[in-house]
RNA sequence: GGAGGGAUGCCCGAGUGGUUAAAGGGGACGGGCUGUAAACCCGUUGGCUAUGCCUUCGUAGGUUCGAAUCCUACUCCCUCCA
């Protein structure tokens, strides 16, 4: 019904996945001969991607999934540029030492995410660093500089928005494209590459690639991007309660990335069904019809998949089981974050603020008052108005558990041991 | 190389000698209402051993009873001219 001859574009249709592309047919094709072989570069810039990276992942696991190669390409060397695109200003340039830390820990997320057996579709993970680093000035210049033209590329909303604005583009910046397109070139001809998907920002800077492709070696790439991800409310996704939404469970936990998904708006659930899980369309179709508080249960099934597709169903059913504890019997799941205080260090003097730093809710003592102010600490659900209280084995419950709440949503056990 | 403008809290931005821990907005967080939603209303948004004390308006000095505000030097950024 959706009119491609492959699983992959069909998916990706229904899953409102497409948002740019070159030749749809061409793709369709390649991908009907499983000949489609696609890369996504990811920066190093933070230790971990996030939730903004997400769409992209998923496009890749389908790819896999339908019999196509995926390619995961580290930005080691581009990332020591700074893409100037989707940014008003540029960035601080990262240490060197930084980009290397930062691509080993996201590494570790892909070979989680795309288990290598020994197929055909195993995916392949490589660092730019490889080759940009090995480039020597002048002959990039003669070679592939000269395939560029500075009018076009200032044309490019990468770079056209900045002069706009008369904000600041370095020399440096206004190179990232050309080293991107490079690596499109480079993937295309060692690995047979003949595909990049990324999201809305990176249009230019891959038709750069297809384009650079075409004038060097009369290659036919392709193009295909992803919308930019934002909640109903406009802001754009994987900004939350104070930071980024991680991928790494060591930076954010399964059950906060559980609670991340079960809070998402109204709106935004049937979309995030169809992108962030991989429940069969007849499924999805009967939770988008939910409404009114029936919408929670979409919620959960939300958050329950697309915690499993990242950390594992055993995760997921866990952060599922922890919250249904937690919230709809209010019964402290032993799941939650917790640390261990031994009976001597409670009867020595636990000061109720101290608690509060300790477990991460306030960063000072000044804080942890005012949340006390506020109405917004409970210890095992009685509420505490007193900031002078000190925790005492009178505050555990029969189990020996102090439950230290802040507002609603968040809690936090100490286990007396 | 010459001339001018600027740097304020998470971000934007007001303030140009005392009532300024610093207006206003955004964001974030908390409370209320709800459905662990949105919208809306209210509150908080430097630190501490806390009716007081300490630190903060680019950096380092100085003037003054008193400085984000005045002076000097330095650093960085921007605009215009060459």
């Amino acid at each position: 019904m959706t009119g491609f001859k492959s699983d992959f574009l069909n998916i990706l249709k229904q899953r409102s996945f497409i948002h740019q592309s070159s030749d749809l047919e061409e793709i369709d094709q390649l991908a009907v001969e499983r000949k489609l072989s696609a890369y996504t570069g990811f920066d190093c810039t933070a230790p971990s991607l996030h939730i903004g990276n997400l769409a992209t992942l998923m496009i890749l696991y389908w790819l896999q999934k339908t019999g196509n190669k995926p390619v995961i390409l580290m930005g080691g060397a581009t990332t020591m540029i700074g893409d100037p695109s989707g940014k008003e200003e540029t960035r601080k340039l990262l240490s060197l030492r930084k980009i290397k830390t930062n691509s080993e820990s996201i590494e570790t997320l892909f070979k989680k995410l795309f288990p290598s057996g020994s197929s055909l579709q195993d995916p392949l993970i490589l660092n730019n660093e490889a080759w940009l680093t090995k480039i020597n000035y002048i002959d990039m210049l003669r070679d592939i500089g000269s395939h560029f033209s500075v009018n076009r590329m200032l044309t490019m909303d990468s770079v056209r928005l900045r002069l706009e604005r008369q904000q600041e583009m370095s020399f440096i910046e206004f190179n990232y494209m050309i080293l991107q397109a490079y690596d499109f070139v480079h993937l295309a001809r060692t690995w047979g590459c003949n595909l990049q998907i990324g999201g809305s920002d990176q249009w230019g800077n891959i038709i750069a690639g297809m384009e650079l492709g075409r004038r060097m070696y009369a290659l036919r790439l392709h193009a295909l991007t992803t919308p930019l991800l934002t909640t109903a409310s406009g802001e754009k996704m994987g900004k939350s309660s104070g930071g980024a939404i991680w991928l790494d469970p060591n930076l954010c936990m399964p059950y906060a990335y559980w609670q991340y998904w079960r809070n998402v708006e109204d709106t935004d659930t049937p979309r995030f069904l169809r992108q962030f899980t991989t429940l069969p369309p007849d499924e999805i179709n009967r939770l988008e019809l939910l409404r009114g508080t029936e919408i929670n249960e979409a919620k959960k099934i939300l958050a329950t998949e697309a915690t499993a597709f990242l950390h594992g169903r055993e995760a997921a059913e866990t952060a599922a089981e922890t919250a249904r504890l937690v919230f709809e019997t209010r019964i402290s799941s032993e799941n939650l974050p917790s640390i261990n205080v031994t009976r001597q260090e409670l009867e020595s003097g636990f000061g109720l603020l101290k608690a509060l730093v300790i477990c991460k809710f306030a960063t000072s003592n000044s804080e942890a008052r005012r949340f006390i102010k506020g109405n917004a600490v409970h210890i095992n659900d009685r509420l505490i108005q007193d900031e002078q209280h000190r925790l005492s084995s009178e505050d555990a419950d029969e189990k020996g558990i102090i439950k230290l709440s802040l507002g609603k949503k968040r809690h936090f056990l100490m286990k007396i041991i």
